[in-house]
Parts: structure tokens; sequence; C-alpha cells
RNA sequence: GGUUCCGUAGCUCAGUUGGAUAGAGCAACAGCCUUCUAAGCUGUAGGUCGAGCGUUCGAACCGCUCCGGAAUCACCA
């Protein structure tokens, strides 16, 4: 039950007898601040001019009428023109009930649409970097949202591996790698490719300086060096299908593969549907071809077509090439189309970071123009940059943070940290390991996800790593000690009450009962935002409010049986929603650590 | 230059459809481990919410104008 909404209706009730027909958003409900007593505020100042009286006098008012006529506000007080009402016991008591009773609490219902995010989305040629990480948690998450709030939910990746960038690695494993393999070198298969991309940026500035030394201008020692020239004569044999290109196109993305399936377990990330953009790059041509038939695209007398997109504010977009082929925009018209075909669907989601936020403005005003009304249920998730206390990422620079390393570092410090601290003893290795790996990725993944997805962030490698205050570590230590509590009390043979007494209930219960109620209403606003840092926010407020309060006493040497019985039954429930919170994060939470 | 986004404490970030004295964490300072886990708790200090004008009973939030920063404006993906 939403507890805004019930009383909302009350006080509509209410101030309809009072002052006559009114419109419903007159009555503003929020929650009391925690400096004033009380549980929800209703801000009167739009009343005023109904019931024309003094802010006061109209709080006044209201607050008399709904204590006679609804049984469960128990009382109010006035302060300037807010009247902050008080809910009985009894009902909070209910509510908590309410929500241990509820299996799915946070589930929303089932909304019979189906949605797809895209999400991850990596190059072949390089290992995936912290820029990756955001992309990677912000969809996987969102995706987590999308379900809880009731829709049916595909998660897609879409693999580049095909193009230019992928032949200079092949090239330069060509060139200078003897033969190295994953296995040969112990190098993870990511790795291992990326070390030839690496290596074929090396050789290629070197072959430029050698040109522009010889008195060549830049831009044609760009063009003309002829390491370049050689990857665009293998990009030619692969579009081609040269069986030798392509079974080492075929050898080397296998590796890459092997690679990202591990990082992607780390991360504890997982997909519905991979495409592979050499199977679907060819897609979208004959949209185009469709819509140049119908006069919406133009060709030029190179043969190139293209969207004149000049009336909207942009600019002219080439959709294909003079020779025919595709470009990205041709290819994303393609799948967008194939997906809301073939998968039904009726939102795509896709997780792309800012830089292309004009492309996806592109996209859809695209695809309105060609009469496709699903253009409107395209949204592009776009999340601002990861920066580094040094300035931008630069992957040619050397100045990335690698995913696979940041990772292990995290985890490692969870182990150094949690022996440190004389945790863990007694623990089995296998118990150790799956603890620590949590507490590492809890911090990364919190750390990342309680940010707003649209800001540009910064990580400090250093700060980042902390494990105190507001982070994941601190939520899920949280939830260890109420663990550890209601082990500690099922072995003294107590029981979490089954019935909750109201009369029991403590003012900081009572808030604690109204933090967790407002949980269904937190993941709905987070699914329909975007947002995974709403609820991020949200399991921090909770545990902080809990282990803030819960700090002072023992609930296990409480000497009254039934507000013990209460307490362990208030813990458990937070421990759950806690639980539940993080796991739509991404974030496990252990029992102890 | 055009378009889009951002600007809140020394630092990293929250801040609900506009509501009360703008909140956390980190860093600093002062306390708290014979009681369920001190990865914790309590307290102190720290603010011209980039600036100005406007709308409103009321603005960090809405509008306009500036200032500062970012992304983008390819026959790359």
């Amino acid at each position: 039950m939403n507890i805004e909404k019930f009383l909302q209706d009350k006080v509509v009730a209410t101030a309809k007898n009072l002052y006559g027909e009114l419109d419903p958003s007159l009555l503003q409900l929020q929650k009391t601040r925690k400096e004033f007593e009380g549980d929800m505020t209703l801000v009167t100042f739009p009343l005023l001019k109904l019931s024309r009286k003094s802010p006061e006098q109209t709080a006044q008012q209201i607050g008399e009428a709904l204590l006679e006529q609804v049984a469960e506000v128990k009382g109010f007080n006035v302060v300037k023109g807010f009247l902050n009402i008080s809910l009985s016991e009894a009902f909070w008591a209910a509510r908590l009930e309410d929500i241990r009773a509820d299996e799915g609490f946070g589930q929303g219902a089932p909304t019979g649409r189906t949605v797809m995010v895209e999400y991850s989305s990596p190059n072949t040629n390089k290992p995936l970097h912290l820029g990756h990480i955001r992309n990677n948690l912000l969809g996987y998450s969102v995706a987590e949202l999308l379900k809880a709030a009731g829709n049916r939910v595909i998660k897609a990746n879409l693999i580049n591996d095909r193009g230019i960038h992928i032949c200079k690695s092949m090239l330069a494993w060509q060139l200078f790698g003897n033969g190295e393999t994953p296995a040969s070198s112990g190098l993870k298969g990511d790795h291992l490719v990326g070390k030839y991309y690496v290596a074929f940026d090396k050789a290629y500035k070197e072959e430029i300086r050698e040109l522009t030394s010889r008195g060549m201008d830049e831009e044609q020692a760009k063009r003309e060096a002829p390491i370049m020239q050689q990857a665009q004569a293998m990009l030619r044999k692969w579009e081609a299908k040269d069986p030798e290109v392509y079974a080492l196109w075929e050898r080397m993305n296998g590796w890459v593969y092997e690679g990202f399936d591990l990082t992607y377990k780390a991360m504890g990330v997982d997909f519905d549907k991979v495409y592979y953009e050499s199977q679907t790059y060819v897609l979208g041509k004959s949209l185009v071809e469709d819509g140049l038939a119908r006069g919406v695209f133009f060709r030029k007398e190179d043969g190139s077509v293209w969207a004149d997109l000049s009336g909207d504010g942009l600019d002219q977009k080439l959709l294909l090439r003079g020779d025919g082929t595709s470009v990205y925009m041709t290819q994303d018209l393609g799948t967008a189309y194939t997906r809301f075909q073939e998968e039904q669907l009726d939102d795509l989601i896709y997780v792309v970071g800012n830089e292309q936020n004009y492309h996806f403005q592109v996209l859809k005003l695209i695809l309105s123009k060609l009469g496709y009304a699903w253009s409107d249920h395209i949204t592009h998730l776009s999340y601002g940059m990861v920066e580094l206390p040094e300035g931008k990422m630069k992957s040619r620079e050397g100045t990335v943070v690698d995913a696979d390393d940041l990772i292990d570092g995290m985890v490692e410090t969870a182990r150094e940290m949690s022996q440190e601290l004389g945790k863990l003893d007694g623990l089995s290795e296998q118990q150790i390991d799956d603890i620590c790996q949590m507490i590492g990725l809890g911090a990364l993944k919190y750390f990342i996800l309680k940010v707003d997805p649209r800001k540009t962030m910064l990580f400090d490698p250093r700060e980042s790593i902390d494990f105190n205050g507001h982070t994941g570590p601190f939520i899920q230590y949280t939830h260890a000690r109420i663990c550890s509590v209601l082990r500690k009390a099922s072995e003294a043979g107590l029981a979490p009450a089954a019935k909750i007494d109201g009369a029991l209930l403590v003012p900081e219960e009572v808030a604690l009962i109204g933090t967790l109620a407002e949980y269904p209403a937190t993941v709905l606003a987070a699914a329909e935002t975007y947002s995974p840092s709403v609820v991020a926010n949200y399991v921090y407020e909770l545990a902080k409010a809990y282990n803030g309060y819960y700090h002072d006493f023992s609930v296990l040497r409480e000497q009254d049986k039934a507000k013990q019985a209460l307490r362990l039954a208030l813990a458990g429930t937070v421990a759950r929603v806690i639980a539940s919170g993080m796991a739509l994060l991404g974030i496990g939470v252990p029992e102890r650590m």
C-alpha cells in the first residue's frame, strides 16, 4: 500500500467536505522532515484561496477534520502553513505486516510490455576499461529495474567485431606476433589482442614520423603509411571473405570472446541476445533505398545517398557511400527495424555514452521521417564519461584504467582489509573468496552506480578504493550485521514476531517502516528515469537509518520478549529490502563479513 | 559558431511534481569497543546552491541573459 496515496485520498475527501469540489493536485503531501513531529505533511498554501483563511487556520481546520474522520490519523501539529500529520501505530504495524507478507515486495505488476536494453557493445580489438564498466553496470541495472517494474526485458549485446580497427590488431599480430597465443603467453585473450592493437599504433606512428621527416605532409603520410595501407587491404580481403584473413579474424576474435566472458562473469552481467556486427552490417540498405524511392532521402552526383535534416536544425547525414556500401547509421537503422519486427518490442533502450548523442538524435529523426511510429519508443540512455584525476582516459596513450586490473585490485583490497580487521576467521577458503569478491565488486559497483548516469564522474583510483562511509561495503556490512543478529537469535530459540503489535513501536521504528514502505515507489521511479542511482541512494538511507538507530542497544539482550520479537521482525525486513535493492544494482550481500 | 548536457561544503556526490533551518560521505577536530560485527556510532566545524534578472505566497529546482566546463557537428564505429 502506498501511504502517500492512502492519505491523499483521505485528505481530498476531507477538503471536499470543507471547501467543495477542488483539484486534487492542490493537496500536496510529502514526508515530514525529521526535525518535526509527524509522519506526513500537507502543504496548505495552495488551498488558501479556497479556505479564505490564514495558512495556520487552514492547517488547523483540516487537521481537526482529519483527526475526527480518519481512524488512522492519531494527531497533528501545525507549523506555519505546514500540517504535520501523525498516523497511528496500528496503521504502521499493519504496513510492516503487509511488507512482510508480500513475497515480491518491490516487484511491480506486469505491464505486458517487452523492452530491449542494448548495452556493453564492445569492440573486439582491445580489453574492456573503466568506461565500459560504467556502461555494463548501468545496462545491467537498468534491465533489472525494468524487470522489477513489470516489463519483459531482453538484454542485448551488439559486438563490433569487424572494421579497420579489428584489422589493425590482426595485421600487427601477423607482423610482430611470432605466433603468440593466449596459451603460449599466459595472457588473457582480449589483452593479447589489445597488445597488438597498441603495437600497430606504435608502428604506424613510427612510419608517419619517418615519412614526414622526408618532407611528406602529415595528412598524406597518415594515408600512405605502408602499415595502414596493409590494414586497409586486409579489410578488403575480409569483406571478400578471403579464407586466410577470415580464419585469422575468427581465431583472434575467439581469443577476445574468451577474455570478455571472464570479465563479464566477474562483473556479474549477462545477455539474452548477442548480435555481431559482422552479421548485421548489411542491414538497413533496403530501408534507405525505400526512403530514397519515397523521396525522404536524396542522391548526390557521386551516387551517395543522404538525409537532409537541415530543416530540423541538424546537418545532412550520409546513409550510403558512393560505392553503395553502408555506414554506421545505415546499420543502426536496419538493426532497430529488425528488432522491433522480430522481437515485437515496445521499447528499445541503448546504453551508449554521451559522445553519441548526435548519432541517436539523427537515428530517431530519420526513423520518424520514414514514418515509423516506434521511433518514439527508442531511448538513448546517455551516460557521462568517467574521468581520472589527470583528465580523460585515452586508450592510445595508455591512460586507461583496465577493467580486469581494477576488479582484481578491488577484490584484493577487500581481502587485505578483511584480514586486517580479523573478520572471516574460521571460514573456508571458498567462502572467503566469495565474500571478498562480493565486497570488492560491491565497492566498485556502488561507487559507479550511486552517481546520476547523465553526469560526468570522477574516478580517483586511490580514493575510490574506499570501504567506509557512503559505500557498497557499508550497506553490505549492515546486512551482514542483521544476519548475524538473526542467526544468534535463532540459535537462542528466539523467533521474529508473527504479528506486529503497534503499541510496542517507538518513533524511530515507525520512521524505519515509513522508509521501507517507500521502496516500491522508489524502484518504479528509478525504472522510469533509468537511474539506478535513485535505488542506490535509497538503500544507503535505509541502511544508515537502521545502523544509526539500532547501534545503541542490544536486540538480543532485550528483556521484553514481545519487543524483542518485533525488533527481530523489523530487522529481518530491513535486511530483505536491502538485499532486494542491492540485487537491482547487481550487488550481492554477504551474510557475514 | 550550431546543438545537447553539466555547474550544490576543501574533495566526491545526494536533493522527489517548486515547500519548512539545502543533506550524506571523505578529509579535519573531539568523544565511544567487558553488551548482537568499530567496514560502526555520537558530536564540532565547513554553503552567496556559478552570476544576475524574472515568475510565485514560496526557487538549488521553472523562464530569460551572461560566465565557466564537457560532448558532438566525418564517405570512423
